[in-house]
Parts: structure tokens; C-alpha cells; sequence
DNA sequence: CGACGCGATTAAGTATGACGTTTTAGTCAC
DNA sequence: GTGACTAAAACGTCATACTTAATCGCGTCG
């Protein structure tokens, strides 16, 4: 997933989850060239690697003291890579509700938006990964199953015609991978989340605001629910 | 607002808003050299603000071939950065639609949840920022208004109890400030939606989340439709 | 005895030159 | 015309020297 093709991204994807992690405690102290050793790298990379963190807020580096390690309520919890550093590590429940929560707060406005403005392309598609969900929801398909449910959830909100919550399907699609990677999921998905992906598609087909936000809800909640089974 | 107390802070904020004004149109190509020339900055400089601007998705850099601007729907819309300076751009208007949409799905559902969450400080400090709304809402103090408005969507969004949410206080701010400041504003602000802030206030204070909700929506509605006014 | 201030120290910030690496493009031979 | 080989261009990394600002401690003054 990562890459890391430059010796800052490798410096930048180790620190970065142990920060997350909650390794360095907030208010904890690093100093560069003690990175420098730990890592075996130059200053430059390592200034680069600081300024980055330092971007996304999780340490702020200060003269003759160093760098500290920010609290997390500073961190821009919107960062791609923060989300996926706090999914992969001990924070993974919390943020796990946290995005189920946003998510059950914008998809549903989304979808209506959606209704009103996707071009027939995107209902094409919807439609498609729609009865694509339903091809691959039996007989242990989870994978190709989760193919097109990362793609429904994207077309409704690139359709959404927000470019903010066009941003979003990355932050979608790192959640439903997550349940289908990290959890315990056996089972084939819930039957009737799928023929709620199938009315929304319908509904926005149709045009239909209205019942494609209501729908997206459905699907939201069901999410929560989910979420309630499976994270403490 | 922009302290910029490093070189690397100064350079950023000129080379930020740039991109993002579209100055560089996507595909454009920035050599590191020809940067260090125009800013009179060493490469240690330029290439820290280069990892920077490449975390924001702004750019991307490749050997052989120089910095490239990305597309905008590349751009990491989330990053604070990033919506001030396109808010401070061309792209101003676009931008608050796309804010006052994101607003208007997750205020209320953060109102609701806060209803259910709130402490008593949170829901004392509520109702004081109502009331100081009602209190400016005349007379030319759209300053202090202004304070009071901030304080109370800032106090919602940390009330839900959602990392993500609380985040977006800062964005919110972003927005009103902007009404105010660059927003021809003479008039008072509309006592329908002070009225509104301080039932929302109430409900929370009786944990009524439906109603939070609900009232949070009709100010959500009303921001909408102040945005058809006074924005192209 | 305490408060204020000055200097010494420390760690980040900046500059610079050298070298490595990757990618593209151009050329030459077949 | 196609292939491979070479050369150049631009970023990537390293090492080092120097600058700047913040903190700590010591000393002086009130």
C-alpha cells in the first residue's frame, strides 16, 4: 500500500503510526539528530520528514527545545495517511466510529445531492456496482464483493458534486477495507444492506432525493450497528 | 493570520496560495533551482516546502522530471492550509459552497449527538454564547457577534464527542470569519437564525437530540440560502 | 532574600558543494 | 524501422559549516 519509494517516505511511515500509536506520549521530546541515528539517515531527510509531521500537526518543532510531539486533538484527523496510521494501530476502534459517524453524516446528503445531479454515466455505474454487490454477495466473494462496494460508495459521492466530499471516498474506502481485512467476516454481507445499495441506485436513477438520502441512512445506521457488534 | 516565522513558513504561503489560485496551471512543471532563484532560498529551503506542498497533494515531485502541479481533485481539501488559501483565492466561492454543504450535513448530526453528549460546562457555555449573540445581534457589532457565533458551532462540534467533527470547528470558523470580513455585511445578522441558536442551545440543554437536530438543520438551510445570494 | 537581566549553551534553521539515482530522450548501429 | 545503449537532466541524499533563537544558570542589583 505504501510504497515508501524515497528514504523519507520509509522514515516518514515508521514515525508517523509510532506517533499515532501513542509511542511518543504527547509533550514527549525528539530531537534530530538523535532521529538521524535511529534511522541511519542524513538531516535533510530527516528535516523533511519533520516538516511533514509538522504539517499534519502531530509535532511541532521548536528552537533549542526540539520537536514535540503534539495531543491528539491537534492532529489533522483528515490526513489520509493519519486516518490509515490510526486504523492500522491500537487507536483502530476509536477512529473506526469516528469515521463511521462522519460517514453516516455526509453519505446521506450526499446521495441526495447525488440524485439531483449525477449524469447518466454515474447512474450507469452505481447501478452496475449495485448488481455487482449482489453477483458477489454469496459463496465467500467477499473480496470482489468489496470491489464494488467501495466503488458504489465512491460514485455517490463523486456525483455528490462536492468536491469535499468527492475526498471522502478515500477515507470510505479505507474503512470497508479495513472490516473486510481486519475483522472477522466469515459470513457472507448482510443481505439487506445489499438490497439497500440496489434502491439507492434506483433512487437516484429515478431522481429521487428524497428516498435516496433516506435509503443512504438505512445503510448508515446499519453501519453503526455493525460497528457495535464488532469494536468495543 | 500567517505568522510565517521560518523561511520555509514564508515560502510556503507564497508558493501555496499560487498553486491554488490556479497561478500553475495542473501539469505545470516547478524546477527546485528555478524556485531557490525566484525566493532567494537555499534548496534546503525549497525542498522542504516541496515534501510540504507534495503531503497537501498539491504537487508531486519526480526525478527527471521537476515538480508537478496536480489537478484540484487531487488537492487534500481537508487541509486547513489549503482552505484558507483557496478561500483567500478565486476559487473563494466555489470553496464556501463547498464548506456551507459539508456544514449542513455534519452540524446537525453533531448538534444531535451533542445533545445526548454535552456536559453541563458545554451546555452552560451554550447558552452563553447565545445569549451573546442575542445580546451584539444589534447595532453594528458584528465583531463580537461574530466571536459569540464561532464559540457556539465550536462548542456543538466538540460537544458530539467526535474527533472528526471537533476538527472542523477551525473550518467554520474559516467560514464565518470570511462572511463577515470579505462579505458585504452592513446589515444586522438575521434574527431568525439568532432565534434559532438559542432554541438549539435549549434542546441540547434538555438532551431533546431530535429537536438539536432538526433546529440545526433549518440554520444549516438558512446558511444555504444566504450562499445563493451572495455568491456567484 | 528575591527579582531581574545578561551571557553562555543548545538544538533547530539555513546555506552550500558533492555525489548518487532514476527517468527520459536521443543517437547509433543493426 | 526497431532495438539497445548512452548521456544528460532533475530530484534525492549526504556531510559540513555556519546562523539564529530560546532557555538555563549565574551573577548582580534592589
Amino acid at each position: 500500500m505504501d510504497s515508501a519509494q524515497g528514504l523519507h517516505a520509509r522514515v516518514l511511515d515508521s514515525l508517523g503510526p509510532a506517533i499515532t500509536a501513542g509511542e511518543y506520549p504527547p509533550g514527549s521530546v525528539l530531537r534530530t539528530d538523535e532521529l538521524e541515528e535511529r534511522f541511519d539517515v542524513s538531516r535533510t531527510v530527516i528535516r523533511e520528514v519533520i516538516r511533514v509531521l509538522e504539517s499534519m500537526h502531530l509535532v511541532t518543532s521548536r528552537r533549542r527545545v526540539g520537536v514535540t510531539v503534539l495531543a491528539p486533538e491537534e492532529w489533522n484527523v483528515y490526513d489520509p495517511r493519519v486516518i490509515r496510521w490510526r486504523l492500522a494501530g491500537p487507536d483502530r476502534p476509536r477512529q473506526l466510529r469516528s469515521l463511521t459517524v462522519l460517514r453516516s453524516a455526509v453519505e446521506p446528503v450526499a446521495a441526495g445531492l447525488a440524485a439531483r445531479l449525477a449524469t447518466p454515466e454515474q447512474c450507469a455505474e452505481l447501478t452496475e456496482h449495485a448488481l455487482g454487490m449482489v453477483a458477489t454477495s454469496r459463496g465467500q466473494q467477499l473480496q470482489r464483493y468489496l470491489v464494488h462496494d467501495i466503488a458504489f460508495h465512491r460514485v455517490i459521492l463523486r456525483a455528490s458534486g462536492n468536491e469535499m466530499f468527492a475526498r471522502l471516498g478515500d477515507v470510505v474506502a479505507e474503512v470497508l477495507t479495513g472490516r473486510t481485512h481486519h475483522q472477522v467476516m466469515f459470513t457472507d454481507p448482510d443481505p439487506a444492506a445489499v438490497t439497500l445499495h440496489v434502491r439507492v441506485a434506483e433512487a437516484v436513477r429515478e431522481r429521487d432525493a428524497e428516498r435516496a438520502e433516506a435509503l443512504t441512512r438505512e445503510i448508515a445506521s446499519g453501519a453503526m450497528a455493525e460497528l457495535d457488534v464488532l469494536a468495543p
